[in-house]
DNA sequence: CCCCCCCC
């Protein structure tokens, strides 16, 4: 087996060029001594022609080098990388990502007869890596200074306003500053390459948020219902020099770079991003001490990042900070975010200190206010419990806000709210405190709630958490193809909840038999009904005379008589109709184990069943006989959860017994195996 | 430096 070095990427990584995925082999490492903080490793890497002993370990792959799979000789893939020049000049490169692709071992010893690499070099081959300096007239870091600047940006860019097309992409691409992407681009700064998914703002093309079109002081500052939001019309590479060179943090001359670039080693940034979360103030006490904190996420177009201030940093920006507004931030200390907290795509999350810097920023269309990836309704089935998700749907329903007591014995308001989607699956999502208050569920509003938890109770439903947005009416596309599809056609669709309700999925009100037991035990001769439940298997569903025309007027189901005239005449209206409606009246044998019986399913329960509308049926069946015999082929060795009425009727002295169907719901074999796994703890306990 | 995220 044989790795080949990638030649010349010493020279390409010092000089901050991208690179990608370069390989190198390591000829030594070093620990750095200090006395705070976590160790530091410093490797000296050989790209086979070169090699240079200023390339640092970030600290989370420490564990590369203390489990020993990092060892001299052994040679590497850089998968994410970021050049930073010291106060001297001096460039150390940070190793971010590695993969080891041969181990010491395997490799042998040093490869090729590499030499120091020596930076006078770099001006024998200026065309070699060059393309991000040689074009580059000024530095595009010297940001234009200044507050005034950002004031007035609507008289400095009016090009950038509403209704100006499509102008984000290409005159920024033509633009002449072009010349140095790498010191702006999110790509050359590495995080991005490395795990585009995590970053890329492209990556979530349905549900790219975008710029602001309203004035920050439009958006709600309650978090439940930042109303404005507007569709992306900018191009993705926010980033570009134009952009950051006029969008300069007011008295600081560092350049503002994008969130997904930020990084524990670099200090000198400004990053200009909208706030999308904020937190009330808390305050804590444990053995380590207390204090108070305030938290809130931000971002810009590249990521989102989390930002805790304590104390002092509370005082100071408590009030300053406010949902769905932008601002200039800078000074800020980076850490390794911890995951089992975050929810946020981001590795690291910032800290304010006593320098830190936040300043508001008025020029801010551009500033996307949240990056969602919307899981459609039905795949939440497919998604582990405890998953943190982004949700939209149409608030078909709602539930009144109660009050609940946890078992840590604390009051808090709840509120369940029912979504669906275009999957035509409903989920409940609870709400909590002052949003299950204040929420308004009038109209049926779009929902959108991002950073919601998947809980399995009841199958499948969501719980907003605080570090959920939720949005009521969110101005973005895929809340206006939802409102569209919900009054057109969605409001109509006999819907299949994810999350069931107490009636199915506690089992508490089911009445479970087979349908031998039904026989057995006489069920329905008595004075009234009996109700059961039953899982069965529809052997058979009689296509004939299903449907019939009834009377169209809202609350009259009876069969209209055809005139022959065009006309349709309905004896219980005692009036004739130019038109009429199919309903259906469904007969299905059902059979389980044991035994078979013939059901009635009126209009609902044989939609259900048969997956149509009667609407959609009674027109197939005039005009497509095939398409609406397969109708019933597919419904024939289905199995069900039947809910169903019985009862002995009696005509012309013969009496028999009738079941009739009240509800057809899916199988949930998730639910039916916790049900089981419950009664076997009772069981066993 | 926090890290609460609840109930049926």
């Amino acid at each position: 087996m044989s790795v080949t070095l990638t030649e010349g990427a010493v020279e390409a990584l010092l000089k901050g060029s991208h690179m990608n995925n370069p390989v190198l082999q390591m000829l030594s490492m070093r620990q750095i001594s200090n006395t705070t903080g976590p160790t530091r490793f410093r490797l000296m890497m050989s790209d086979g022609q070169h090699y240079w002993s200023s390339f640092l370990l970030a600290t989370q792959l420490n564990k590369l080098a203390e489990e020993n799979l990092l060892l001299p000789n052994c040679v590497c893939m850089l998968t994410k990388t970021i050049t930073n020049t010291l106060a001297d000049g001096r460039h150390v490169v940070v190793v971010m990502g590695m993969d080891i692709l041969q181990s010491a071992e395997e490799t042998g010893g040093k490869i090729g007869n590499p030499t120091p690499f020596n930076t006078d070099e770099k001006s024998s081959s200026p065309q070699k890596f060059a393309s991000s300096t040689s074009a580059s007239p000024s530095p595009p870091s010297a940001a234009v200074p200044g507050p005034s600047y950002v004031n007035n940006s609507t008289a400095h860019c009016p090009p950038r306003g509403r209704g100006s097309g499509f102008v984000g992409k290409s005159p920024m691409q033509a633009s002449p500053m072009k010349a140095s992407p790498s010191k702006f681009s999110p790509m050359q700064a590495s995080p991005m390459k490395a795990s585009p998914s995590k970053f890329s703002p492209m990556k979530a093309s349905p549900s790219k948020f975008s710029p602001m079109k309203a004035s920050p002081s439009k958006f709600s500052p309650m978090k439940a219902s930042p109303s404005k939001f507007s569709p992306m019309k900018a191009s993705p590479s926010k980033f570009s020099p134009m952009k950051a060179s006029s969008s300069s943090s007011p008295g600081s001359s560092a350049k503002v770079i994008p969130i997904a670039s930020l990084n524990p080693y670099q200090s000198k940034w400004t990053i200009r991003a909208r706030v999308t979360n904020k937190s009330n103030v808390r305050t804590w006490s444990n053995s380590k001490g207390e204090g108070k904190l305030f938290s809130f996420d931000i971002v810009d177009e590249s990521g989102e990042i989390k930002i805790t201030a304590f104390n002092k940093e509370v005082d100071k920006f408590f009030s300053l900070v406010e949902q769905g507004k932008v601002y200039y931030i800078s000074k800020a200390t980076l850490k390794v975010a911890n995951k089992q907290y975050t929810t946020l795509k981001n590795d690291y999350e910032m800290t304010l200190h006593a320098h830190s810097s936040i300043v508001p920023c008025d020029d801010s269309q551009d500033v996307p206010t949240l990056h969602c990836d919307f899981v459609p309704i039905a795949e939440l089935e497919n998604i582990d419990k405890d998953s943190i998700i982004d949700v939209i749907g149409v608030c078909k329903s709602v539930e009144d806000v109660s009050r609940i007591t946890t078992k840590t014995s604390r009051e808090v308001s709840k509120r369940a709210l029912n979504l669906i989607d275009t999957t035509g699956k409903v989920v409940a999502v609870t709400l909590w405190g002052e949003e299950a208050e204040k929420f308004d569920g009038s109209g049926q509003p779009v929902v959108a709630i991002k950073g919601a938890r998947l809980s399995d109770f009841g199958g499948r439903s969501l719980s907003a958490l605080f570090s959920s947005t939720v949005m009521v009416n969110p101005d973005i596309p895929e809340a206006f193809r939802l409102r569209a599809w919900y009054d057109r056609t969605g409001y109509a669709l006999h819907s299949q909840s994810l999350t069931e309700t107490r009636s199915v999925g506690s089992g508490a009100k089911m009445n479970w038999k087979t349908l031998s037991d039904v026989k057995n035990e006489h069920m329905g001769q008595g004075e009234k009904a009996d109700y059961f439940s039953c899982v069965a298997t529809v052997l058979y569903v009689r296509k004939e005379n299903c449907l019939y025309q009834a009377c169209p007027s809202a609350d009259c189901n009876k069969k209209v008589i055809d005139q022959q005239n065009g006309l349709y005449r309905c004896e219980k209206c005692n009036r004739e109709f130019p038109n009429f409606k199919y309903r259906l009246l469904l007969s299905a044998n059902l059979a389980d184990f044991g035994d078979n019986q013939w059901v009635t399913c009126f209009q609902e329960t044989a939609e259900v069943l048969l997956g149509h509308s009667a609407e959609t049926l009674g027109e197939l069946r005039d005009t497509d006989e095939t398409a609406f015999d397969e109708v019933f082929q597919r419904t024939n060795f289905t199995e069900h959860i039947f809910k169903n009425r019985v009862k002995l009727e009696t005509y012309n002295d013969e009496s028999r017994v009738k079941v009739t169907v009240m509800e057809v719901q899916p199988i949930d074999h998730r639910e039916y195996s916790r049900r089981l796994l419950s009664n076997i703890r009772k069981l066993s306990s």
